[in-house]
DNA sequence: TCGCGCCCATACTCATCCGTATGTTGGCTG
DNA sequence: CAGCCAACATACGGATGAGTATGGGCGCGA
């Protein structure tokens, strides 16, 4: 799991130039998706040549690879920051959870989120991400509503709606559809957490 | 709008053999999206050479527009057909379209949704495609909640929230999350239909 | 100051793919 | 049967991109 080949000490310059060549892959897969992600174009993205890539990733596989767990710690790490809640104060948590992963602010967040799952539909090590980013946001929104006294299974359904409504409404286009979205959201909002 | 160029009368041969390519670019944007979509790799799952493709479209963007038109119009054509209700019987309408846009069976479809979705956050033609085809969707549906009584911020809603249901639960990979699938997709029906 | 190793540039090979130009074939028509 | 045309195949040029091989600069320790 861990990158400890290099021989001697993984020095922090290696570490912030791995994760400089990673925080640069992120934006090009929020662009292009994985597929738009190679190595010859990041690598002028960041103002180097190809010489550089291969001498921190071992093939464009490597980068994916580092990308896709990259992507999981941090997701892991989020839904766990966002569903911390003090005893009673679940129902603004939950709501706050919502805001933040269905915000038209995160839209480089929603696009890296569509293109990696997409591409995990194709790629075995890429679905093994995904599922265990889903059962983590799963869990822990579902501990939310267990705390609210809801049935397990009722709060592992709302759970599910939760994430499913989040993820689907941002693949959505309603601009030629006539309905007030604010309404709408807080009407579905409301129908997830009541 | 329509393909008139060709001098002579549009045959059907030349018909059929557009629709077969359209039809094998189907199946290759369900496999590995719209970039996976190669002329060459195209032509030769079909058994010819490129020099057949050029004569057929004028580059590899005629292939697409072709791909996103016929999938718009199919999309449209399905939903009316789905929606049409006899008065009384859009409870089950509405069940019966979910079923039909959430099967696990309809794998493919789901694909080619997935990836027209993503291409079409960078492409202006496909947005104006999935845009068509969502507001279709979401009055069709709406039209539904509506004959039931629904005030019409309801009904919009309740439109919104099937689609966004549908197209993120099929995003989603919930292999590791412990819970009764069935149960839950019982549940979640139940709350947007009710 | 000398060498050594990290970090990157240069320069290739090989494969893929788009688009074009042109050759070829089989069927239909006059 | 001559000719034409739709529907391909073949062959090519140019571009892009992965991966490798190799060289060079530069800091740093002995």
């Amino acid at each position: 799991m861990d990158k400890s080949s290099p021989e001697k000490q993984p020095t922090a310059r290696e570490a912030l130039d791995r994760a400089a060549w990673i925080a640069g892959a992120l934006d090009i897969v929020a662009q292009d998706g994985i597929d738009g992600l190679r190595v010859e174009g990041l690598a002028k993205r960041l103002g180097v040549t190809k010489g550089s890539f291969y001498w921190h990733f071992k093939d464009r596989r490597d980068l994916i690879d580092a990308v896709l767990d990259n992507w999981r710690t941090g997701r892991i790490r989020d839904i766990h920051k966002q569903t911390t809640a003090e005893p009673g104060n679940e129902e603004a948590t939950l709501r706050h959870t919502i805001e933040v992963y269905a915000a038209a602010k995160n839209r480089k967040g929603i696009s890296i989120e569509a293109s990696i799952r997409l591409w995990a539909r194709q790629d075995a090590n890429g679905l093994a991400v995904v599922e265990e980013v889903d059962a983590e946001r799963l869990e822990c929104t579902r501990r939310l509503f267990l705390a609210r006294g809801l049935p397990p299974a009722e709060a592992a359904a709302r759970s599910a709606l939760l994430y499913a409504y989040v993820f689907g409404f941002s693949m959505m286009q309603c601009g030629r559809f006539d309905m007030d979205a604010a309404q709408t959201k807080r009407w579905i909002v409301e129908q997830i957490i009541k």
